[in-house]
DNA sequence: GTGATTGCAAATTTTTTGCAAGATA
DNA sequence: TATCTTGCAAAAAATTTGCAATCAC
């Protein structure tokens, strides 16, 4: 656990134990609403409130620590691996799972690297398989 | 306005006026929310709630006539061109506009053509450009 | 000690539901 | 006419906010 302490105390926010606990709890589920952050956590850290909860993944993102994730339904999801991924969306359940494939990534970079795309400044490429789990 | 009945009765359900408003609504703005819906058709159609605009931008979506984007805020929003296209994302405003490159297309289907993805039963491909409006 | 953070409660925002009245095919 | 659809109101779901008490550094 050494290392969440660190990572949130890099980033510039206190490592509570509220924080290295959801933190954990986001390496476990690596992609999660708040609810779900709730009730993995709420039987170890039953005074975490999903207002806190709400803060402290919102002070994540802000710090790089989590990512916000693309879904279709009204909730919002964060993903604890900040890297260039892919990822399989299941729109029956809206998981999300992670699907590693470098090679398309490069694939895509590249092409948009050799475009230019007028009115827009591009920050990242996102890529969500669709469909559902067989 | 003929089109847009015909395209509705096609799919099944009944061509009211609220639908087709909608419709035509959707067709202007191209990618919107519930309540920007209502806001659209609020001066031309002011008894059209909230309850009814969700309503039927589901069965539109059942109906193939819609399809869902995905978005990093709580909200739900609803597409009008139902073809494969590409995204750009605004996380700035959540606003989506539409980013024609069919060869970017051909270039990743016939990538993932090529692989076989286990346990996954891919249906389609969401290509996003995350950034900002230059 | 001091400023940041948590927990609680309440408010806001977004979406869904039940049902009576009305409209479409 | 029979069924589907709308509109209203209320409920549910998801997120945000204000503030006093508490904690991390």
């Amino acid at each position: 656990m050494l290392k969440i302490k660190e990572k949130i105390h890099e980033s510039g926010l206190k490592a509570t134990p509220q924080r290295i606990a959801i933190y954990a709890a986001m390496q476990r589920l690596g992609h999660a609403s708040a609810d779900m952050v709730v009730e993995e956590l709420n039987n170890v850290f039953p005074s975490l409130t999903i207002a806190t909860i709400y803060n402290v993944l919102e002070s994540f993102v802000e710090k790089g620590l989590l990512v916000r994730r693309y879904s279709s339904n009204n909730k919002m999801y964060f993903d604890v691996n900040t890297y260039d991924h892919i990822h399989f969306y299941d729109v029956e359940s809206n998981t999300h799972r992670d699907y590693s494939d470098p090679e398309l990534i490069r694939l895509v970079n590249e092409y948009l690297g050799s475009k230019d795309i007028p009115g827009f400044k591009v920050s990242s490429v996102d890529i969500q398989l669709i469909g559902q789990m067989a």
